[in-house]
DNA sequence: TTATGTGAAAGCGTTCACAGCC
DNA sequence: GGCTGTGAACGCTTTCACATAA
């Protein structure tokens, strides 16, 4: 039910969103989702650097410890800003606040976990989330036996409390970690209680009201794809030989 | 050591890769990798269609189920070759046969999983890789505690067995789930056992020898984006406000 | 001279729009 | 008439190449 009237709105807002959308200023200026993605890439080669005592660092060799082409490298951080110095390089101290800035590890985003499986305790567990400034601040699995159990000091919590522990923690983040047929109920719920943001792991394409951002991550998918790759490179191998 | 052996081959096999790559026939047309991660979506989709004891279904119906859109899945198909009928739509059983035949569920890619912690073992008794024709037929983890225990009937064996498991497997695909000091030496290992194929959830940049195929996971990643997208939209609406 | 910062070009993926076939 | 299959347009991302600054 709640899917159905979420669903409706959908046509609606989009309406609004689409005439809104010119009008809203760009206080900061639009960074693209594929830097966004590398920036704290960007950030553990920093880390590395500063660990072994490094002070400057061309764009060249930074690059290669993150993996990506140089002129990427300089295109991406151009977007933060001019924080290079044009025949030396840049000051690792001074470049990791900057990214780590952006990044937002000031930030300490408050994000709750749904489903605590064995993917959604692994991520409970993620140390890379923490990172990135992110904060797992509720944990919630309706299953009895779960319920009550600590991770890291916080307890895991019934469903039926999904309300109280997103108001209580300010989480407008929630990540999906439930089996496929569970996760749109829960979403739509989510969205109710004024999460605005969702990280879907569950094999299912969720439907959310415009305004909701959503993100899907596929384990199988990348998978996928090497195996395609594999399978060519075989078919190649074979019909080169002939 | 094996590290330094097959980064120093690179940039020799990379000449030559070049070098082939013109001559190579394409025996399969090349499938933009974008759609060969939609495709098992597609696939759960008609799996429900025919529970559903639909036979036919138009694109917008099936992109609707699939969360795309409706030229999108004509395109991808279209990669596959003409299987639907023009007026009609697509005939679910046997688009569900031809997509199932490409994603290859008949080969049934053997895949060892090296790592056991969380995600490791999220990653061993998750689903998604089955149902895409996936079989994991070895673990690998150097901890004491860990080997020996089983998951899905699958005992994890010691590091020092990576070798025998690899060979009495035939696994060209291979899971890195290790923390990321761990991953490159590996990696290295893995390559010399023959394994061309690695997907990778540590966060470290592998380096591996050309030929080798090396896909990334960053399960954080994606969890940044949404949180730039909610940092922004937040900075938008207080900037509308004033 | 050296290495950044950035317009311009190239590449890739998505969406449109309609020709082509049922 | 209806819906697929696909060239063309569009938009996003990556890479190149060089003007610019230390």
């Amino acid at each position: 039910m709640t899917a159905a009237e979420t669903r409706d709105d959908t046509v609606l807002r989009q309406a609004q969103d689409t005439a809104l959308r010119h009008l809203e200023p760009s206080p900061v200026k639009g960074i693209p989702d594929a830097t966004i993605a590398r920036l704290p890439v960007y950030l553990r080669a920093l880390n590395q650097l500063a660990e072994a005592r490094i002070s400057t660092v061309r764009s060249e060799a930074l690059a290669e410890a993150a993996g990506v082409n140089p002129a990427q490298l300089r295109k991406d951080l151009s977007y933060l800003g001019s924080y290079g110095r044009r025949g030396v390089g840049y000051d690792v101290g001074y470049l990791r606040l900057q990214i780590g800035r952006q990044v937002g590890s000031a930030h300490d985003w408050p994000v709750i976990i749904v489903g605590l499986g064995n993917l959604g305790t692994a991520l409970a567990n993620y140390s890379g989330f923490y990172s990135r400034g992110f904060q797992v601040v509720g944990l919630i699995d309706p299953a009895p036996e779960l319920v009550g159990k600590r991770i890291h000091g916080l307890a895991i919590r019934d469903l039926s409390e999904l309300e109280e522990v997103v108001a209580s923690t300010g989480a407008a983040i929630a990540v999906i970690a439930t089996p496929a047929d569970a996760a749109q109920a829960v979403a739509d719920r989510l969205v109710d209680l004024g999460v605005t943001s969702i990280l879907n792991f569950a094999p299912t394409v969720l439907v959310v009201p415009d305004g909701v951002n959503v993100r899907k991550v596929d384990l199988g998918q990348e998978l996928q794809i090497l195996a395609y790759h594999e399978q060519r490179a075989r078919a190649d191998y074979r019909g080169a030989g002939r």
